[in-house]
DNA sequence: TCGGTACTAGTACCAAAGTACAATTTTCCC
DNA sequence: GGGAAAATTGTACTTTGGTACTAGTACCGA
Protein backbone atom coordinates (compact mmCIF):
# COMPACT_ATOMS: atom_id res chain seq x y z
CA UNK A 1 0.00 0.00 0.00
CA UNK A 2 1.81 3.18 -1.11
CA UNK A 3 0.22 6.50 0.48
CA UNK A 4 0.46 9.26 -2.09
CA UNK A 5 -0.42 12.79 -1.98
CA UNK A 6 -2.40 14.52 -4.48
CA UNK A 7 -2.27 18.05 -4.58
CA UNK A 8 -4.32 20.44 -7.12
CA UNK A 9 -6.74 23.34 -7.28
CA UNK A 10 -8.72 21.82 -9.93
CA UNK A 11 -10.82 19.31 -8.41
CA UNK A 12 -11.79 17.67 -11.80
CA UNK A 13 -8.03 16.66 -11.90
CA UNK A 14 -7.98 15.37 -8.35
CA UNK A 15 -10.78 12.94 -9.36
CA UNK A 16 -9.09 12.00 -12.70
CA UNK A 17 -6.06 10.94 -10.45
CA UNK A 18 -8.30 9.41 -7.69
CA UNK A 19 -10.27 7.23 -10.68
CA UNK A 20 -6.81 5.92 -12.36
CA UNK A 21 -5.23 5.09 -8.73
CA UNK A 22 -8.25 3.78 -6.61
CA UNK A 23 -8.82 0.15 -8.05
CA UNK A 24 -4.88 -0.27 -7.35
CA UNK A 25 -3.08 -0.51 -4.26
CA UNK A 26 -2.56 3.27 -3.40
CA UNK A 27 -3.78 5.06 -0.74
CA UNK A 28 -4.15 8.91 -2.26
CA UNK A 29 -4.56 11.47 0.02
CA UNK A 30 -5.81 14.28 -2.18
CA UNK A 31 -4.98 18.49 -1.40
CA UNK A 32 -7.00 21.41 -2.61
CA UNK A 33 -4.76 24.17 -0.94
CA UNK A 34 -1.32 25.21 -0.45
CA UNK A 35 -1.35 23.94 2.81
CA UNK A 36 -0.78 20.07 2.29
CA UNK A 37 2.92 21.10 2.71
CA UNK A 38 2.62 21.38 6.57
CA UNK A 39 0.38 18.19 6.93
CA UNK A 40 1.67 15.36 4.88
CA UNK A 41 0.11 12.26 6.20
CA UNK A 42 2.39 9.92 7.40
CA UNK A 43 4.34 7.18 5.27
CA UNK A 44 3.92 9.37 1.71
CA UNK A 45 6.29 8.27 -0.67
CA UNK A 46 4.45 9.80 -3.36
CA UNK A 47 3.44 13.09 -4.60
CA UNK A 48 1.37 13.96 -7.46
CA UNK A 49 1.84 17.90 -8.15
CA UNK A 50 -0.27 19.51 -10.62
CA UNK A 51 1.10 22.23 -12.12
CA UNK A 52 -1.50 24.02 -13.08
CA UNK A 53 -1.85 27.21 -15.27
CA UNK A 54 0.04 29.67 -13.11
CA UNK A 55 2.82 29.62 -14.63
CA UNK A 56 6.13 30.43 -11.75
CA UNK A 57 3.99 30.43 -8.80
CA UNK A 58 3.27 26.64 -8.99
CA UNK A 59 6.57 26.29 -10.21
CA UNK A 60 8.03 27.63 -7.21
CA UNK A 61 5.94 26.21 -5.13
CA UNK A 62 6.90 22.81 -6.64
CA UNK A 63 10.74 23.43 -6.30
CA UNK A 64 10.69 24.84 -2.24
CA UNK A 65 8.71 21.78 -1.84
CA UNK A 66 10.98 19.39 -3.04
CA UNK A 67 14.00 20.52 -0.74
CA UNK A 68 11.48 20.61 1.89
CA UNK A 69 10.87 16.83 1.45
CA UNK A 70 13.23 15.36 0.50
CA UNK A 71 12.20 11.81 1.18
CA UNK A 72 8.95 12.51 -0.96
CA UNK A 73 9.40 11.57 -4.82
CA UNK A 74 7.49 14.33 -6.36
CA UNK A 75 5.51 13.79 -9.96
CA UNK A 76 4.87 16.97 -11.65
CA UNK A 77 1.66 17.19 -13.97
CA UNK A 78 1.88 19.92 -16.24
CA UNK A 79 -1.01 22.19 -18.14
CA UNK A 80 1.37 22.07 -21.22
CA UNK A 81 4.55 19.63 -20.81
CA UNK A 82 7.59 21.45 -22.28
CA UNK A 83 10.67 20.38 -22.17
CA UNK A 84 12.15 23.84 -20.64
CA UNK A 85 9.94 23.46 -17.80
CA UNK A 86 10.10 19.63 -17.24
CA UNK A 87 14.61 19.53 -17.43
CA UNK A 88 14.60 22.39 -15.30
CA UNK A 89 12.37 20.58 -12.82
CA UNK A 90 14.03 17.34 -13.29
CA UNK A 91 17.12 18.32 -12.61
CA UNK A 92 15.73 19.74 -9.13
CA UNK A 93 15.31 16.52 -8.08
CA UNK A 94 11.66 16.05 -10.17
CA UNK A 95 11.09 12.24 -10.73
CA UNK A 96 8.28 12.00 -12.75
CA UNK A 97 7.22 14.76 -15.90
CA UNK A 98 4.06 14.69 -17.58
CA UNK A 99 0.69 16.03 -18.62
CA UNK A 100 -2.03 16.85 -16.06
CA UNK A 101 -4.43 15.37 -18.09
CA UNK A 102 -2.12 12.09 -18.77
CA UNK A 103 -4.55 8.68 -19.62
CA UNK A 104 -5.42 6.80 -16.40
CA UNK A 105 -3.42 3.88 -18.32
CA UNK A 106 -0.30 6.87 -18.03
CA UNK A 107 -1.27 7.47 -14.58
CA UNK A 108 -0.72 4.40 -13.44
CA UNK A 109 2.49 3.37 -15.63
CA UNK A 110 3.80 6.80 -14.11
CA UNK A 111 3.23 6.04 -10.37
CA UNK A 112 4.81 2.40 -11.02
CA UNK A 113 7.74 3.92 -12.69
CA UNK A 114 8.47 6.52 -9.83
CA UNK A 115 7.81 3.74 -7.26
CA UNK A 116 10.43 1.86 -8.75
CA UNK A 117 13.05 4.29 -8.69
CA UNK A 118 13.20 5.32 -11.89
CA UNK A 119 12.22 8.68 -13.80
CA UNK A 120 9.84 9.58 -15.88
CA UNK A 121 10.97 12.57 -18.34
CA UNK A 122 7.86 12.43 -20.17
CA UNK A 123 7.32 12.09 -24.38
CA UNK A 124 8.73 16.13 -24.80
CA UNK A 125 11.65 16.01 -22.48
CA UNK A 126 13.00 12.92 -23.71
CA UNK A 127 12.39 13.44 -27.41
CA UNK A 128 14.49 17.07 -26.58
CA UNK A 129 17.14 14.94 -24.80
CA UNK A 130 17.88 12.53 -27.63
CA UNK A 131 18.26 14.82 -30.37
CA UNK A 132 20.23 17.46 -28.48
CA UNK A 133 22.56 15.31 -26.44
CA UNK A 134 25.84 15.72 -27.91
CA UNK A 135 27.40 12.29 -26.89
CA UNK A 136 28.22 8.78 -28.69
CA UNK A 137 26.27 8.83 -31.60
CA UNK A 138 29.02 8.00 -34.93
CA UNK A 139 27.43 9.89 -37.55
CA UNK A 140 24.11 9.57 -38.99
CA UNK A 141 21.14 12.02 -37.84
CA UNK A 142 22.62 15.28 -36.43
CA UNK A 143 18.99 17.40 -37.21
CA UNK A 144 15.95 15.13 -36.18
CA UNK A 145 12.69 15.99 -36.32
CA UNK A 146 11.85 14.19 -33.22
CA UNK A 147 8.57 12.12 -33.96
CA UNK A 148 8.23 12.98 -37.31
CA UNK A 149 11.75 11.81 -38.49
CA UNK A 150 10.30 8.25 -38.89
CA UNK A 151 7.91 9.24 -41.67
CA UNK A 152 8.26 9.42 -45.15
CA UNK A 153 7.99 12.72 -46.98
CA UNK A 154 4.60 12.05 -47.60
CA UNK A 155 2.96 10.94 -44.60
CA UNK A 156 5.17 14.12 -43.46
CA UNK A 157 3.16 16.50 -45.12
CA UNK A 158 -0.18 14.89 -44.51
CA UNK A 159 0.82 15.31 -40.77
CA UNK A 160 1.17 18.83 -41.19
CA UNK A 161 -1.72 19.26 -42.60
CA UNK A 162 -3.57 17.40 -39.90
CA UNK A 163 -1.72 19.88 -37.94
CA UNK A 164 -3.31 22.85 -39.38
CA UNK A 165 -6.33 21.44 -38.39
CA UNK A 166 -7.57 20.24 -41.83
CA UNK A 167 -10.11 17.41 -42.85
CA UNK A 168 -9.13 14.26 -44.74
CA UNK A 169 -11.07 15.58 -47.57
CA UNK A 170 -9.94 18.85 -47.88
CA UNK A 171 -6.38 17.61 -47.57
CA UNK A 172 -7.25 14.74 -50.75
CA UNK A 173 -8.66 17.46 -52.74
CA UNK A 174 -5.54 20.08 -52.10
CA UNK A 175 -3.24 17.10 -52.85
CA UNK A 176 -4.46 15.63 -55.63
CA UNK A 177 -5.22 12.22 -54.01
CA UNK A 178 -8.61 10.49 -52.66
CA UNK A 179 -9.79 10.45 -49.55
CA UNK A 180 -8.98 7.18 -48.85
CA UNK A 181 -5.12 7.53 -49.53
CA UNK A 182 -5.12 10.22 -47.32
CA UNK A 183 -6.68 7.63 -44.71
CA UNK A 184 -4.08 5.23 -45.66
CA UNK A 185 -0.92 7.56 -45.08
CA UNK A 186 -2.73 8.87 -41.69
CA UNK A 187 -2.65 5.20 -40.62
CA UNK A 188 1.18 4.34 -41.40
CA UNK A 189 1.41 7.48 -39.36
CA UNK A 190 -0.21 6.27 -36.60
CA UNK A 191 1.30 2.97 -36.52
CA UNK A 192 4.64 4.09 -36.90
CA UNK A 193 4.51 6.98 -34.45
CA UNK A 194 2.11 5.16 -31.66
CA UNK A 195 -0.24 7.86 -31.73
CA UNK A 196 -4.15 7.05 -31.93
CA UNK A 197 -6.02 9.97 -33.16
CA UNK A 198 -5.45 13.25 -35.45
CA UNK A 199 -5.51 15.09 -32.56
CA UNK A 200 -2.67 13.80 -30.91
CA UNK A 201 -0.90 14.00 -33.95
CA UNK A 202 -2.01 17.68 -34.34
CA UNK A 203 -0.81 17.98 -31.23
CA UNK A 204 2.67 16.20 -31.68
CA UNK A 205 3.47 17.74 -34.97
CA UNK A 206 2.64 21.80 -33.80
CA UNK A 207 4.34 21.21 -30.14
CA UNK A 208 8.12 19.30 -31.84
CA UNK A 209 8.63 22.73 -33.39
CA UNK A 210 8.08 24.75 -30.64
CA UNK A 211 10.56 23.85 -28.22
CA UNK A 212 12.66 25.69 -30.75
CA UNK A 213 15.61 23.16 -30.83
CA UNK A 214 15.01 20.93 -33.64
CA UNK A 215 16.02 21.20 -37.19
CA UNK A 216 13.09 20.60 -39.22
CA UNK A 217 14.35 19.87 -42.57
CA UNK A 218 11.46 17.86 -44.38
CA UNK B 1 -5.00 -7.81 -25.94
CA UNK B 2 -1.54 -6.43 -27.03
CA UNK B 3 0.64 -9.06 -28.63
CA UNK B 4 4.46 -8.68 -27.62
CA UNK B 5 7.13 -10.59 -28.86
CA UNK B 6 9.38 -12.26 -26.32
CA UNK B 7 13.29 -13.00 -27.80
CA UNK B 8 15.96 -14.26 -25.59
CA UNK B 9 18.39 -17.18 -25.43
CA UNK B 10 17.94 -17.41 -22.27
CA UNK B 11 15.05 -19.54 -21.04
CA UNK B 12 14.90 -18.31 -17.44
CA UNK B 13 14.76 -14.65 -18.61
CA UNK B 14 11.78 -15.80 -20.92
CA UNK B 15 10.13 -17.34 -17.89
CA UNK B 16 9.92 -14.10 -15.75
CA UNK B 17 8.67 -11.68 -18.81
CA UNK B 18 6.15 -14.19 -19.24
CA UNK B 19 5.21 -14.59 -15.22
CA UNK B 20 5.47 -10.68 -15.55
CA UNK B 21 2.99 -10.42 -18.04
CA UNK B 22 0.90 -13.14 -18.38
CA UNK B 23 -1.92 -11.70 -15.63
CA UNK B 24 -2.24 -8.71 -17.67
CA UNK B 25 -3.89 -8.57 -20.81
CA UNK B 26 -0.78 -9.55 -22.78
CA UNK B 27 -0.39 -11.99 -25.45
CA UNK B 28 3.20 -13.36 -25.25
CA UNK B 29 5.39 -15.11 -27.93
CA UNK B 30 8.08 -16.34 -27.04
CA UNK B 31 10.83 -16.69 -29.18
CA UNK B 32 14.86 -18.10 -28.11
CA UNK B 33 16.15 -18.48 -31.68
CA UNK B 34 17.54 -16.06 -34.28
CA UNK B 35 14.57 -16.41 -36.82
CA UNK B 36 11.86 -14.62 -35.18
CA UNK B 37 12.54 -12.05 -37.40
CA UNK B 38 10.94 -14.04 -40.14
CA UNK B 39 8.06 -15.46 -38.30
CA UNK B 40 6.20 -12.38 -36.73
CA UNK B 41 2.84 -13.46 -35.28
CA UNK B 42 0.35 -10.47 -36.64
CA UNK B 43 -0.73 -7.87 -34.65
CA UNK B 44 2.82 -7.76 -32.71
CA UNK B 45 3.04 -4.78 -31.42
CA UNK B 46 5.87 -4.95 -29.06
CA UNK B 47 8.98 -6.52 -29.04
CA UNK B 48 10.97 -7.57 -25.60
CA UNK B 49 14.44 -8.11 -26.93
CA UNK B 50 16.86 -9.49 -24.61
CA UNK B 51 20.35 -7.78 -25.53
CA UNK B 52 22.27 -10.98 -23.50
CA UNK B 53 25.57 -10.81 -23.38
CA UNK B 54 27.03 -11.07 -26.33
CA UNK B 55 27.93 -7.31 -27.09
CA UNK B 56 27.96 -6.36 -30.51
CA UNK B 57 26.26 -9.04 -32.50
CA UNK B 58 22.63 -8.87 -30.56
CA UNK B 59 22.68 -5.63 -30.69
CA UNK B 60 23.34 -5.62 -34.50
CA UNK B 61 20.47 -8.25 -34.82
CA UNK B 62 18.62 -5.63 -32.99
CA UNK B 63 19.25 -2.43 -35.40
CA UNK B 64 18.50 -4.40 -37.89
CA UNK B 65 14.97 -5.56 -36.33
CA UNK B 66 14.37 -1.87 -35.42
CA UNK B 67 14.43 -0.97 -39.19
CA UNK B 68 12.99 -4.01 -40.62
CA UNK B 69 10.02 -4.24 -38.01
CA UNK B 70 9.02 -0.31 -37.74
CA UNK B 71 5.92 -0.94 -36.68
CA UNK B 72 6.48 -2.79 -33.89
CA UNK B 73 7.74 -0.45 -30.78
CA UNK B 74 11.33 -2.48 -29.45
CA UNK B 75 12.22 -2.70 -25.86
CA UNK B 76 15.82 -3.67 -25.09
CA UNK B 77 16.99 -5.68 -21.87
CA UNK B 78 20.98 -4.84 -21.55
CA UNK B 79 22.52 -7.33 -19.50
CA UNK B 80 24.62 -4.47 -18.63
CA UNK B 81 22.72 -0.84 -18.93
CA UNK B 82 25.04 1.58 -19.49
CA UNK B 83 24.22 5.48 -21.24
CA UNK B 84 26.06 4.78 -24.15
CA UNK B 85 24.81 1.79 -25.85
CA UNK B 86 21.35 3.03 -24.63
CA UNK B 87 21.85 6.31 -26.09
CA UNK B 88 23.23 4.93 -29.14
CA UNK B 89 19.85 2.46 -29.59
CA UNK B 90 17.65 5.03 -28.46
CA UNK B 91 18.41 7.23 -31.17
CA UNK B 92 17.56 4.38 -34.04
CA UNK B 93 14.21 4.18 -32.44
CA UNK B 94 14.36 2.07 -29.42
CA UNK B 95 11.38 2.53 -27.43
CA UNK B 96 12.85 1.26 -23.83
CA UNK B 97 15.56 0.45 -22.42
CA UNK B 98 16.46 -1.51 -19.19
CA UNK B 99 18.30 -3.94 -17.16
CA UNK B 100 17.22 -7.26 -18.25
CA UNK B 101 16.77 -8.51 -14.61
CA UNK B 102 13.90 -6.00 -14.03
CA UNK B 103 11.29 -6.36 -11.99
CA UNK B 104 7.83 -8.26 -12.81
CA UNK B 105 6.45 -4.90 -11.87
CA UNK B 106 8.90 -2.48 -13.27
CA UNK B 107 8.61 -4.44 -16.60
CA UNK B 108 4.51 -4.23 -16.50
CA UNK B 109 5.02 -0.28 -16.17
CA UNK B 110 7.89 -0.39 -18.98
CA UNK B 111 5.40 -2.28 -21.64
CA UNK B 112 2.42 -0.39 -20.43
CA UNK B 113 4.38 2.95 -21.07
CA UNK B 114 5.94 1.66 -24.37
CA UNK B 115 2.41 0.84 -25.07
CA UNK B 116 1.26 4.57 -24.90
CA UNK B 117 4.06 6.00 -27.09
CA UNK B 118 6.15 6.99 -24.47
CA UNK B 119 9.80 6.04 -24.00
CA UNK B 120 11.32 4.15 -21.43
CA UNK B 121 14.92 5.13 -21.25
CA UNK B 122 16.24 3.86 -17.67
CA UNK B 123 17.37 4.85 -14.94
CA UNK B 124 21.18 5.27 -16.38
CA UNK B 125 20.38 6.65 -19.53
CA UNK B 126 18.23 9.27 -18.09
CA UNK B 127 20.38 10.25 -15.60
CA UNK B 128 23.27 10.63 -17.97
CA UNK B 129 20.94 12.82 -20.65
CA UNK B 130 20.11 15.04 -17.26
CA UNK B 131 23.40 15.83 -16.45
CA UNK B 132 24.98 16.38 -19.78
CA UNK B 133 22.54 18.32 -21.56
CA UNK B 134 22.89 21.94 -21.76
CA UNK B 135 21.45 24.86 -19.51
CA UNK B 136 18.32 25.20 -20.43
CA UNK B 137 16.95 28.77 -21.15
CA UNK B 138 14.74 29.90 -18.74
CA UNK B 139 10.76 28.75 -19.73
CA UNK B 140 8.79 31.95 -21.35
CA UNK B 141 6.18 32.35 -18.63
CA UNK B 142 3.42 30.71 -19.53
CA UNK B 143 0.50 33.41 -19.85
CA UNK B 144 -3.02 32.03 -20.40
CA UNK B 145 -5.87 30.86 -22.03
CA UNK B 146 -6.64 34.02 -24.45
CA UNK B 147 -9.01 32.21 -26.38
CA UNK B 148 -10.72 30.37 -23.19
CA UNK B 149 -11.38 33.07 -21.05
CA UNK B 150 -14.80 33.80 -22.34
CA UNK B 151 -15.95 30.18 -21.47
CA UNK B 152 -17.10 29.25 -18.45
CA UNK B 153 -14.93 27.04 -16.25
CA UNK B 154 -16.44 23.98 -17.29
CA UNK B 155 -16.18 24.75 -20.74
CA UNK B 156 -12.39 25.29 -20.02
CA UNK B 157 -11.80 21.95 -18.27
CA UNK B 158 -13.39 20.30 -21.47
CA UNK B 159 -11.59 22.64 -23.71
CA UNK B 160 -8.83 21.62 -21.92
CA UNK B 161 -9.42 18.18 -22.14
CA UNK B 162 -9.48 18.27 -25.66
CA UNK B 163 -6.47 19.72 -25.97
CA UNK B 164 -4.85 16.76 -24.01
CA UNK B 165 -6.17 14.30 -27.26
CA UNK B 166 -8.76 12.98 -25.44
CA UNK B 167 -12.01 11.26 -26.70
CA UNK B 168 -15.75 12.51 -25.74
CA UNK B 169 -15.95 9.09 -24.37
CA UNK B 170 -13.02 9.15 -22.22
CA UNK B 171 -13.63 12.98 -20.80
CA UNK B 172 -17.20 11.91 -19.66
CA UNK B 173 -16.15 9.23 -18.02
CA UNK B 174 -13.31 10.94 -16.20
CA UNK B 175 -15.48 13.65 -15.90
CA UNK B 176 -18.78 12.36 -14.36
CA UNK B 177 -20.87 13.09 -16.95
CA UNK B 178 -22.40 11.60 -20.05
CA UNK B 179 -21.26 11.74 -23.48
CA UNK B 180 -24.08 13.98 -24.34
CA UNK B 181 -22.90 16.92 -22.16
CA UNK B 182 -19.53 16.65 -23.38
CA UNK B 183 -20.66 17.29 -27.47
CA UNK B 184 -23.35 19.71 -25.58
CA UNK B 185 -19.88 21.95 -23.98
CA UNK B 186 -17.93 21.63 -26.83
CA UNK B 187 -20.53 23.01 -29.14
CA UNK B 188 -21.26 25.95 -27.15
CA UNK B 189 -17.21 26.05 -27.10
CA UNK B 190 -17.63 26.23 -30.88
CA UNK B 191 -20.01 28.82 -30.92
CA UNK B 192 -18.58 31.17 -28.70
CA UNK B 193 -15.17 31.17 -30.34
CA UNK B 194 -15.82 30.81 -33.93
CA UNK B 195 -14.27 27.07 -33.92
CA UNK B 196 -15.40 24.41 -35.53
CA UNK B 197 -13.41 21.17 -34.98
CA UNK B 198 -11.82 19.58 -31.67
CA UNK B 199 -8.58 19.60 -33.50
CA UNK B 200 -8.61 23.06 -33.90
CA UNK B 201 -9.72 24.13 -30.59
CA UNK B 202 -6.93 21.45 -29.20
CA UNK B 203 -3.97 23.94 -30.90
CA UNK B 204 -5.53 27.03 -29.83
CA UNK B 205 -5.68 25.83 -26.51
CA UNK B 206 -2.29 24.38 -26.40
CA UNK B 207 -0.31 27.00 -28.17
CA UNK B 208 -2.87 30.12 -26.62
CA UNK B 209 0.19 30.46 -24.06
CA UNK B 210 3.36 30.16 -25.92
CA UNK B 211 2.84 32.75 -28.91
CA UNK B 212 3.38 35.22 -26.26
CA UNK B 213 0.70 37.21 -27.60
CA UNK B 214 -2.04 36.66 -25.19
CA UNK B 215 -2.30 38.00 -21.83
CA UNK B 216 -4.72 37.89 -19.72
CA UNK B 217 -4.70 35.79 -16.77
CA UNK B 218 -7.45 33.62 -15.61
C1' DT C 1 15.05 -10.96 -60.78
C1' DC C 2 13.34 -10.96 -56.29
C1' DG C 3 11.79 -8.61 -52.29
C1' DG C 4 10.77 -4.70 -49.68
C1' DT C 5 8.88 -0.09 -49.35
C1' DA C 6 6.31 3.89 -50.75
C1' DC C 7 2.26 5.62 -52.92
C1' DT C 8 -1.91 5.01 -54.59
C1' DA C 9 -6.99 3.55 -54.11
C1' DG C 10 -11.38 0.64 -53.95
C1' DT C 11 -15.34 -1.26 -50.85
C1' DA C 12 -17.17 -2.05 -46.66
C1' DC C 13 -17.85 -1.36 -42.02
C1' DC C 14 -17.81 0.56 -37.33
C1' DA C 15 -16.77 4.25 -34.13
C1' DA C 16 -16.47 8.98 -33.09
C1' DA C 17 -17.72 13.65 -33.80
C1' DG C 18 -20.95 17.09 -34.42
C1' DT C 19 -25.82 19.04 -35.15
C1' DA C 20 -30.85 19.66 -34.38
C1' DC C 21 -34.66 19.62 -32.38
C1' DA C 22 -35.78 19.12 -27.33
C1' DA C 23 -36.04 19.21 -21.96
C1' DT C 24 -34.86 19.48 -16.76
C1' DT C 25 -32.20 20.97 -12.94
C1' DT C 26 -28.89 23.87 -10.53
C1' DT C 27 -26.73 28.08 -9.32
C1' DC C 28 -26.61 32.69 -8.53
C1' DC C 29 -28.13 37.40 -8.51
C1' DC C 30 -31.71 41.06 -7.94
C1' DG D 1 -39.71 34.57 -5.62
C1' DG D 2 -38.38 35.60 -10.42
C1' DG D 3 -35.15 35.44 -13.99
C1' DA D 4 -30.86 34.37 -16.39
C1' DA D 5 -27.10 31.75 -17.26
C1' DA D 6 -24.98 27.45 -16.62
C1' DA D 7 -25.03 22.53 -16.47
C1' DT D 8 -27.15 18.53 -17.43
C1' DT D 9 -29.33 14.77 -20.53
C1' DG D 10 -32.25 12.64 -24.14
C1' DT D 11 -33.27 10.87 -29.10
C1' DA D 12 -32.23 11.04 -33.65
C1' DC D 13 -29.61 12.27 -37.42
C1' DT D 14 -25.51 13.39 -40.67
C1' DT D 15 -20.71 13.72 -41.35
C1' DT D 16 -16.11 12.56 -40.44
C1' DG D 17 -12.56 9.58 -38.85
C1' DG D 18 -10.42 5.22 -38.64
C1' DT D 19 -9.92 0.13 -39.54
C1' DA D 20 -9.95 -4.23 -42.29
C1' DC D 21 -8.88 -6.39 -46.26
C1' DT D 22 -7.22 -5.97 -50.70
C1' DA D 23 -4.37 -4.65 -54.66
C1' DG D 24 -1.94 -2.25 -58.56
C1' DT D 25 2.25 0.51 -59.89
C1' DA D 26 6.77 2.19 -59.32
C1' DC D 27 11.29 2.46 -57.41
C1' DC D 28 15.47 0.66 -55.34
C1' DG D 29 18.85 -2.34 -53.54
C1' DA D 30 20.68 -7.12 -53.06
Amino acid sequence: MTVIIAVSRDLGVLRRWNNALTDTSHELHQFSSEDWSDRVPGGATICLYDLGSHGDADQRSLVAALSRHSSIRFIAMAARPNADEGLSLLRQGLRGYCNRLASAEAVVALVSTVEQGEIWAGRQVTDFLLSSSLAAAPSATSTSDGLLDQLTAREKDIAQQVAAGRSNKVIAADSGISERTVKAHLNTIFRKTGIRSRVQLALEVSQGGQDGRRMSNG
